[in-house]
DNA sequence: GTCTATAGAGTGATAGAC
DNA sequence: GTCTATCACTCTATAGAC
């Protein structure tokens, strides 16, 4: 008997990619063996709570990396570097355009309701850590809590055209016009 | 017995807030004939085609409305007149970011393949026809497409962060936003 | 031997179609 | 309401690591 060993985090990773493409109500169990060649005892053995728990530490998950790689460097490192690589990170992230953000989807439905406060949390922290460096980049408070929600609301809707659209092109010249907007801003 | 009788306008108008709710694989009959009060039999009566069908029509549905109510009336009639129309028609066709746009949401998941020509046409005569105005009213081609895109990614945008941050003001903030960054192209 | 990870047939419930 | 397919999920068996 052939096995494959995986560790959970790759277990993750694997279903996360399903969850995106197909939607948390879309993405059934057969789908999610079928793609990510997990068997269900693979599955069940990893995430005991089922479809719900393996959602749960899928956001958790990115939600942890978004902290790591761009939340905590905008509130900590020198506001213009970290916005600078924010622009970056983003624009990997979401594979310019071609990656929808997971989080965002789930905000539409009702599937909202099972995970409103790791939706929250995740946009709350952006913009604010945003908005903070923005404000030690020596903005005012207000403007800058405007400027940061305009670059989320930017991104979120370039990745919804993205899609809708086909349009390889409209992610990277959103991004560049509101990494503009910030840069005008701090001049 | 007490019988109502609809039309099938009337269950369209229906449906389309549970699939609105939802989503397209999360509204499953069931909940589509708990939540309308209409039996399977007139869904089938009116759908023959079932869900897919009932969503092809929801989605006709709503590209007629906004082409009706929006698109036209930005492509032929005075184009400030027609634009500050098309604020106050998004405002409150979205109910001030407490309603989700149904084909934007389609977009994220796979459902979009089902729909790809009707949702690609809906964005892109919505930016074709903004454009178009700004044209006509004054404005260069080139700068007239960046805003018109700018405009209805900021629409977008700012549906997916109203819910999910559960923050009934920034549709309308973002709104106000890119109206004004109209206006001041336009002076 | 024990233990964990995996495979996948089998469960009752519920889906969409009619 | 009735149909069949598929749903999320359970459970037994067993492979390999120790």
């Amino acid at each position: 008997m052939v096995r494959s060993v995986f560790e959970k985090s790759d277990a993750i990773g694997l279903v996360a990619e399903v969850f995106r493409e197909l939607g948390y109500e879309g993405a059934s169990m057969s789908e999610i063996t079928a793609r990510t060649k997990l068997s269900k005892g693979s599955l069940y053995h990893f995430f005991p709570g089922g479809k719900e728990e393996m959602a749960a530490e899928i956001m958790a998950n990115i939600d942890a990396w978004f902290v790591t790689e761009m939340f905590r460097p905008l509130e900590e490192d020198e506001p213009r570097a970290a916005i600078a690589r924010m622009w970056e990170t983003t624009d990997s992230y979401f594979r310019s355009g071609r990656r929808i953000c997971l989080i965002g989807a789930f905000a539409l439905d009702e599937t909202r309701d099972r995970f409103s406060g790791t939706i929250r949390g995740y946009f709350h922290r952006w913009i604010e850590a945003l908005a903070g460096a923005l404000i030690k980049a020596g903005l005012r408070g207000s403007e800058a809590k405007a400027l940061a929600e305009e670059a989320v609301v930017g991104i979120q809707g370039a990745l919804t055209l993205a899609r809708a659209l086909g349009d390889d092109t409209i992610f990277g010249r959103t991004l560049t016009r509101l990494k503009r907007g910030l840069e005008s801003a701090l001049e």
